[in-house]
DNA sequence: ACAAAAGTGTTGAAACTACACCCATGC
DNA sequence: GCATGGGTGTAGTTTCAACACTTTTGT
């Protein structure tokens, strides 16, 4: 077995992208860091990926570690490599693409690690790259939710199809025809209807549905062709 | 600064599933190889990341010494990092996709890596994760070149549209209707008509189409919908 | 009773599918 | 002249976009 120089080894850190909506704003769970490099400014949550553990394993340590959510939506986005980008020893970054429903997610632990919910047209500027993955995610966002029906991934486990569409108008930034919208919606035999109506609203009180899972799982590699030409 | 542990530290590897279309079938651009590990076994044409060059670099640097091209469509597909993935030392594989048009690579070069452009039906076995790799890879094909023009990418300068066909038909693996295909394409004036035929025919000879450079770079992001149902 | 948000139906336009005929070429 | 493959037109269907009125609820 022919052994390789160690001088080609490079840490392996992985960045996660947090997307949360509030039913108003989509927004980016962003990091106040307190430790050097980059003390006091902004970044994204990461760490480094361990030698007993897969990069997926990685991401759900660091993401279960942040928000105590295991089973969260999670994808690979990128990997970022530039032979530049970390000033100290050579890092190749592997980002990750997460979608979470925020009141799910526990306050406490988001708090002890100096981690906020930051409006995505807010934002602040972020270190090293990071600013550039937060663009490509914003991107990927609305690629992928135009084809596959991930925007059920960001609400609580029973929503109304006016929460959808406001969703969906914050993904993408334009208006939705309602009438339209719930047609198309309904068309996919996702949703199933729970009974219940929203009682928070103060008036006319939406349908509450929620998702059908089994046709989920079935549907999601499908093209889903929603949404497709507001990306044009 | 702090010092991270170089216990941390892993290899960078660089795996490219090249792919070619040689006017009837998809082939893919797999080595034969003559070193340990694995001598005799076959792979996909990899190497490992160089301190310094970026990933992309090194993506370019191994299929330009592989096929003596540059300039070819790349991107990243994924990252493979399985705690176990490689028997030696802990190696996080970056895997990228490549389009390749197989009559302007350089025929002696490819030889000499003891490399062959084989036939997608008819692949063999491969080693490590690589057979893993080469079916997100021809998935993602699919995805991708039924939303964005990257056929083009398998065809030389000059095509005609029954060639572009025959590519869709591979990569799919349906029939297409001839006349409706021929509208749709000719519809996103992405083709310049050369004024020339395609003089290897035997029959009637088919217009020589190129591609509008300006209108493919403006057009690439949009979303073209095209073939988007042989996927469902 | 009125303001604010939810629910639903129709119509015209555009896109897509399916299908058939004529033309150019080499043998 | 015939077999092979290239080029084009049309009609029916389906999908999509645009648009207005009615219902529920809290105040």
């Amino acid at each position: 077995m022919v052994r390789y120089p160690d001088s080609l080894k490079v840490f392996v850190a992985i960045d996660c992208i947090i997307f949360g909506f509030d039913g108003k704003d989509l927004k980016l769970l962003l990091v106040k860091r307190k430790l050097e490099p980059e003390s006091g400014n902004w970044s994204l949550m990461g760490g480094f990926l361990f030698p007993n553990e897969d990069l997926e394993e990685g991401a759900s340590r660091i993401l279960k570690d942040l928000t105590g959510l295991t089973n969260i939506y999670c994808e690979q986005l990128t990997v970022k490599g530039e032979k530049n980008r970390d000033p100290g020893s050579r890092t190749v970054s592997v980002v990750f693409f997460a979608l979470i429903k925020i009141e799910e997610s526990d306050q406490e632990s988001v708090k002890n690690h100096n981690a906020f919910w930051i409006e995505l047209d807010k934002r602040p500027s972020l270190i090293f790259d990071h600013n550039q993955m937060v663009l490509e995610a914003i991107d990927h966002l609305r690629y992928k939710a135009a084809l596959h029906p991930i925007g059920f991934e960001l609400l609580s486990e029973t929503f109304t199809i006016p929460q959808l569409q406001k969703l969906y108008e914050a993904i993408y930034n334009v208006p939705i025809d309602r009438r339209n919208f719930s047609r198309k919606l309904l068309s996919t035999s996702l949703l199933i209807d729970t009974g219940m109506k929203n009682i928070h609203s103060t008036t006319k009180k939406a349908t509450l549905y929620r998702l059908d899972k089994v046709r989920y799982n079935e549907k999601f590699h499908a093209f889903w062709n929603f949404m497709a030409d507001a990306m044009k």
